[in-house]
DNA sequence: ACTTTTGCTAACCATTTGGTTAAACTATTT
DNA sequence: AAATAGTTTAACCAAATGGTTAGCAAAAGT
């Protein structure tokens, strides 16, 4: 019974996972969510009580997954270039699987900035101290150009993560179908990482 | 007479734009649009027939006005690196203006793919051949190193654009203020074109 | 065996929401 | 001034929507 406890737990949380993802908070319909679950609307509620807590709870298990992530590899011992190498990398290889997270978690901070503002004080919530302190000393040893910390890693992130939100518009514009707009955000695994630090690295 | 009626048509469509942009198509409510423009529900639907209506109403107003800003300086006969500082330089400056605008045109293209294959179709729309054929150029030419056009072109967009849809998050991230990230994101309005000039510029 | 707890559902409910209607009001035409 | 056409609103409506309830079914505890 566990066993199929947990089953249904799950399958909702996974078929909200689906909907809230696709369609937003206000786009998503809990008779649809409990259709794609294959159960009763009224388990939906057994479970998470509100809409309200069953979107936290796909929200919160989203960022969860895709946070650490960054911080990970930012707070890492690696050398710069080799540390901007495997943040792009990965995480390219990462939203490649997991497309509609970004939009999803951007947009819906996009509509409660006091929530963005509650989870920056969360554990799990990068923190890029390092990074920045990192970026700062090597403009100071001449290794690379002069930038600003944020400045370099908003470049980062814009790079890495943009081409999967805004796809709809850049496929349109770029005049590519799905598979070729793929084959692009593919090659991005490393072409990220080259333009950045073409960028940046001082020429002698 | 015709003085008051547009004016009650223009309030509709302003405050349609408020409210539609800062909580997409399916968060916003006709009540509070009429509320929002000071007049009765139904005149909106005196004006616009239905909610799908005056929402096209609005997206197709806020592409007009951004689209074609794309276009103009991408097919002008601008040497590259001038184009680049002046498109960076000019969609910044025009998206400071209108923060909201990216990412209502980009979750609403998100929530309807089919929509943005028709989009593709219309007049306005930005055609990027010219800009592609130049940067194919000055690859040849030995003035830039080594690109494909359509990945520079993301580059390009997404360094420009991201900082403003991603706002939230990026403001967490770098644990700036308000005040602070607008300072930021107005640096860029030459910081990006630097940064993109000197990924790409070849050193001899 | 039987009692209790837990999982699950059909039917129902109250509110919200997009949309309509009929009438009032205002300006324009004749 | 009377008729006409266009504008605006209060009141209303049907459907959709998040949520609840009461009871059934299946385990688990005794």
């Amino acid at each position: 019974m566990e066993n199929k406890t947990e089953n249904n737990e799950a399958k909702i949380l996974n078929a909200a996972k689906n909907i809230f993802q696709q369609k937003g908070m206000t786009g998503a319909r809990m008779q649809e969510i409990a259709d794609k679950a294959g159960i009763n609307k009224a388990l939906l509620h057994y479970y998470y009580r509100s809409k309200q807590l069953l979107f936290e709870a796909v929200f919160n298990q989203a960022f969860k997954i895709i946070a650490p992530k960054l911080g990970a590899v930012l707070n890492s011992d690696l050398p710069l270039f080799d540390k901007i190498k495997q943040f792009t990398q990965g995480y390219i290889s990462f939203v490649i699987e997991h497309p509609y997270l970004p939009g999803f978690i951007i947009h819906e901070l996009n509509q409660n900035p006091e929530f963005a503002q509650q989870l920056t004080k969360k554990k799990h919530f990068p923190n890029i101290q390092k990074f920045q302190k990192q970026i700062e000393q090597a403009v100071k040893m001449g290794e690379i150009k002069p930038i600003s910390p944020n400045q370099l890693f908003v470049n980062i992130i814009s790079l890495t993560v943009f081409p999967f939100v805004g796809a709809p518009l850049l496929k349109g514009m770029t005049n590519l179908n799905d598979a070729a707009y793929n084959d692009l955000l593919s090659s991005r695994k490393t072409e990220v990482s080259d333009f950045i630090i073409n960028a940046i690295k001082q020429e002698k």
